[in-house]
Order: structure tokens, then sequence, then C-alpha cells
DNA sequence: CTGGTTTTGTAATGAACGCTATAAAACTTT
DNA sequence: AAAGTTTTATAGCGTTCATTACAAAACCAG
């Protein structure tokens, strides 16, 4: 069966940049704390398109985390998976973790998931399996970056990639936690150092 | 000057009673997501008299965040505090907090103040002053624990007592965020053994 | 027992909430 | 250009929100 192209009003508005909108608000208020209004002012659309795009608030709360998970995929997992050096790498993650804790672009700290989703998760349908999957998909990641370093010799055969990704993300969450409690770049970075030495040490 | 009694119809519930029922109903539903029906509700009381007690809806959030923080103490933190092998107290921290992670009394999993204080910490006004104090308390109380098993002798001198405190109580933030995307608890005790070590290394 | 004081329960306030009926506007197809 | 289809914009729907008058009830001081 074909798909019957249909004619009528085309979107006048950018879809996307209407979703990364709405994790924007989301980020900075909270599922329960983000209005309708708030959404639709973000998003330059009127409340009847955004029901007829993405269906009710909670539908369009779930497209959101999709996107921020799925699309951006966090930008410290991308800067540990694109520097050569494994060490720099580590060090690359952890201080992307620290900048986007400390740095507030328009109020919104930290990680999405980690400071806005989890809240939310026991009491919006669907909201948990996906925070599921994108801590999996993240330390799945990580893991594949530290494999990859042990086939290339740079990291021993015995290495626990995947107790090491772990150890990353879960490290990850604490910068963030300290990061929205109003902890300074500087604060944060005092440890860097020693963290790194202990992501990549040998197991005893 | 004496503070003169006066009369009057006395309260007739019990107010810290009353402030543990409103931190469960704020840890389940968040600041935004818990009404005062569901507050008056669960802490036993009408509208007016939380009013005429605690002042407002945020007033009361504030009272709640302290009272949970500085009584309660979060009870891994205890746990540490209370095991005289150090060993054994850092394993019994790191137990203690995935049991509350997974272990969902009422649907309220892992921290207070991690996963619904936090969420809060840059919309309403007084909670970042207190989530900061009380990161802050929590880290002090670990070091100081830290401090005394050297003056035992039990760890070195050049322990670093601070820079440990800090890496238990981010690992603790990764385990929450785990606990609420709904992480078994055989799964998050599986590099229990491992963090423990680290956790206690010697530095290099 | 009486007067004074404070808390309680009922009920209602205006405002904001999520959501939608309606109809004009904008584009494709014929 | 006319018909057909879909998206806009306005305006308002019923509901729930946080908050508060009001008056009855419960206690203490005299």
């Amino acid at each position: 069966m074909s798909v019957t192209k249909k004619a009528g009003r085309p979107r006048a508005f950018d879809l996307d940049k209407a979703l990364i909108a709405a994790v924007q608000v989301f980020w900075v208020k909270g599922y329960e704390g983000a209005s309708i209004k708030d959404l639709t002012d973000a998003m330059g659309i009127n409340a009847p398109s955004l029901y007829s795009t993405f269906g009710d608030k909670r539908e369009l709360y779930l497209q959101a985390i999709d996107r921020y998970a799925n699309i951006d995929g966090c930008a410290p997992v991308v800067a540990f998976e694109t520097e050569p050096d494994i060490t720099k790498a580590v060090r690359g993650f952890l201080e992307a973790v620290i900048l986007y804790a400390t740095a507030h672009e328009s109020g919104a700290r930290g990680c999405f998931l980690a400071s806005c989703v989890s809240t939310s998760a026991g009491e919006i349908e669907g909201v948990r399996e996906r925070l599921a999957k994108a801590i999996e998909d993240t330390n799945a990641r990580l893991a594949e970056r530290f494999e990859e370093e042990k086939r290339k010799g740079t990291l021993p055969e015995d290495f626990p990639s995947q107790e090491r990704a772990s150890l990353m993300f879960d490290l990850r969450q604490g910068y963030v936690l300290r990061g929205r409690a109003g902890c300074s770049t500087d604060t944060l970075t005092k440890d860097l150092g020693h963290r790194v030495k202990m992501i990549l040490s040998l197991p005893s």
C-alpha cells in the first residue's frame, strides 16, 4: 500500500527546534513546574499546535526525553569518545561534566536526565523505562571506548571496562548535584587529577 | 523581658510527625507535584492549620528540608559512623545507599535531597543554600570518620580524607539515579567490592 | 462560670491549570 | 481559480490550584 500524500497547510514551525525548546523548559522548571503556557511561549507555537503535534503534555515530555537522550547523547560522552588519548579522554569527560554542572545556560544545569527526568520517573508513566535505557546506553558507550583501548593494547586485558564505565557515570551524578547546589567550577575541579587516575588505575 | 504565656486552644496534632509526613509527600511527588490537599491529607490536618503553623507551601518545604537534613541525617551516613571497622563501615555505607535507592517505601526512593530537592534548587528561593549546607555537612561527617581512623592509626597519615569523602558522596548520587531508573539491588551491588577497595586504597 | 485567645472545620475565593471547540488562514491538488 | 485539507489563532471550557474569611469549638486565666 502506498502512502498517499495529502495536501493542507504546512507546519509553520521547526519541529525539532520546538522540541529542543521544550527540553530546555522542562529542564529548568521540571515536569509539573512547566506549564503549557511556558512551553508554547518557548516553543513559539500555540496550544492547539502543541496538542495536534505532540498529543498532550506527557507525550511531549517523553518525546523531549527521547530527543535529549538519542540525538544529543550528552556532550561529556561525546568528549570521551572523540579524544584519542585515553587519559585525556577521561579527563575531558569529567571536565565537560563539571562545565555542564556549573555553567547555567538559562538555568539548565547539569543533566536533563539526572536533575529533572529522574524526579518524575516514579510518577509519570513511560519515564522510568526511558531513563533506564538512557543510562544503559551511556554505560555501554563508555565501556565500549575502554574495550577499544584494550584491543589497541593501551589498556591491559583485565581492565574492568564495565566497572569503570559505571564508576564514571556515577561520579557524574555527584558533580551534577553539587553543581545544582551552587558549587563553583574550581571546587568541583579540585579532585579531578585523582579521579582520572582512579578511573584508569589497574585492578588490584 | 519575660515571655508571657498566652491561653488558647492547644494544637491537636504532632508537629514533627506532620513535618515528616510532608517530607514523604514532597519526596514522592516533588515540590510542584505535591498539592496542598496531598499534604494536608498526609499530615492529617486542615489547610488553615497548615498555613497558620508553617506559613505557606514554600516555607513548609524549607522546613521539611531542614527536618530531613538536620535530624535524620540520612541513614547511610549513620551506618558509616557507627560501624567500628572502617572497611565494613564503607561497605555498610554503600549497602545502605543501595537499599534506600531500591527499596521503595511508598515510592520515596533514594534520597530526598538528591532526587527531589535538587530539582527545585534553581527555582525556589532558599533551597539552594540549604542543599549546599547539607552536602557540606555530609562530606564533613564522612571525612571526619576517616580522620578519626588516621588518629587511631588504621589509615595512613597521607590518606586523603576529603577526597574520599566526596568520592563516597558522589558515588551515592549515581546509585540514587540508577535506583530511580529501576535498577535492581543485585545490579547495584555488583561493583560493591571493587568500590570499597577503591575508596580505601592508598594514594599513589 | 465568664471572657479572652487560639485552633479548628467548612466553604469559597480569584487565579492558573491542562486542554479543546470553532473558524479563519494557508497551502496542495484538480 | 475552486475545492479540499490541514494548521493556525482566538477564546473559552471545566477543573484544580494555593490561599483565606468566617464561625464554631476548645482550651486557659480570672
